[in-house]
DNA sequence: GCGCAATTATGCGTGCGCGCATGTTTGTGC
DNA sequence: GCACAAACATGCGCGCACGCATAATTGCGC
């Protein structure tokens, strides 16, 4: 049941992507993010520079996206998904959980060294950004009249309070900077206590869902 | 009833970030924001280039920054100063929007090309973050236990509803593009059309609002 | 006033993001 | 198949952001 089909040219495109993406990950785990150069990391996927450029706007996007490569859309799928008998708020929270656990789960060491390198921390809460359109369209679905524009708020406002939780979580675990040039180090990040502030976080939303939903208060 | 005493050095720091944005401003509605270097910039404001990029990351955050300097504090004192009996949604609400008419009130023809090009509106856009942190302690103040957590996923909630309005305002304003090296030509932005926004998207969030403050669901 | 510490301004060098022009590949109608 | 259009890859060039090292400026204690 592969979604149809993505045509040669699409799937060239996401391997060329993957490539790229793989390959910074490599480069920056083995030498530490700072000592690897665009013109590496394109020669390592097999393409010119430029051509790294029209997939990736920046170093850090490259090695960020490989954690969170299809993480909106797994959100979003959860979400339509999921039984209308739940609280919108629930099975949003539980999808956004999930999809995040599994992630540091997947890129352990790889979330250490977003986690401790400013650069990459900022692209990372950056990217939560993607989430927004294909959430949004997912809530629209589930809700009175399919309220377009409430849904972008709620989407919005979903992947702030991740960014708050991200960001919660993240300073914790940087105490101290590592050296510019540096390799990553082994490091425990407590995946569990993001799990704990995401439901914290978005648990502030849940009001404004159910209200969007037409559950009166309470 | 200056406050305090910023002190000389202060002063002097603050002057040349206004004259750095004062000049950029300038420059860009005289010729087009695409006609303007940086060392144009930091001529007319009489600092060297390097200097420039101690204050602002981008020659668009210079530009923005006319618009929207002062207008977190604005906020954020809006909120702590009103009386405590009305609902925290309606004082922010209507801070927020106070605020913005304000702004594309005293600067009309910049909003207009802040709003037609894309990376000024970008660059716009991405400042509605800075209103978190300011805003973010004025809510603290007024929530029950001082429940920080919370009301930073709420702040960053209000900025992403901004966000979402003024992309959804913008939009129709752009109707077409105008050519790369271009001054800026006058053109009706509907500010009242902000506001209704503003509102609307903020008002989805009233909710939460409620909840945090105890009041609402019960 | 005077000197010392902290902050700020500046110069220089490097790597990078991206617009533009051009060659190359993929998809489509006949 | 074949030609034609659309999408993509690449090379080149320009500003730009920013780290680092150094000089100038400011503030403070005495």
């Amino acid at each position: 049941m592969t979604t149809a089909r993505p045509g040669l040219r699409e799937r060239k495109k996401q391997a060329t992507r993957q490539a790229l993406s793989d390959a910074a990950v490599r480069l920056a785990l083995e030498r530490g993010p700072d000592q690897v150069r665009v013109d590496d990391i394109a020669e390592a996927a097999g393409v010119s520079p430029r051509t790294y450029n029209n997939y990736f706007r920046s170093r850090e996007h490259a090695i960020v996206s490989a954690v969170l490569a299809g993480r909106e859309d797994g959100i979003a799928t959860a979400v339509a998904a999921h039984p209308s008998d739940h609280r919108l708020a629930d099975v949003v929270t539980e999808a956004v959980v999930e999809q995040f656990t599994d992630a540091s789960d997947q890129h352990p060491q790889l979330m250490v060294m977003i986690t401790t390198r400013a650069p990459l921390r900022e692209a990372f809460l950056e990217s939560t950004i993607d989430v927004e359109s294909p959430l949004s369209a997912a809530l629209a679905a589930r809700l009175p009249d399919r309220a377009a524009d409430t849904a972008r708020v709620l989407a919005s406002s979903v992947a702030a309070a991740v960014r708050v939780a991200l960001e919660g979580w993240i300073r914790p675990v940087a105490g101290e900077e590592p050296a510019r040039g540096a390799a990553v180090s082994s490091l425990v990040v407590p995946v569990g206590a993001l799990a704990d502030r995401l439901r914290a976080a978005l648990s502030v939303l849940a009001p404004a869902f159910d209200a969007a939903e037409g559950i009166g208060p309470r």
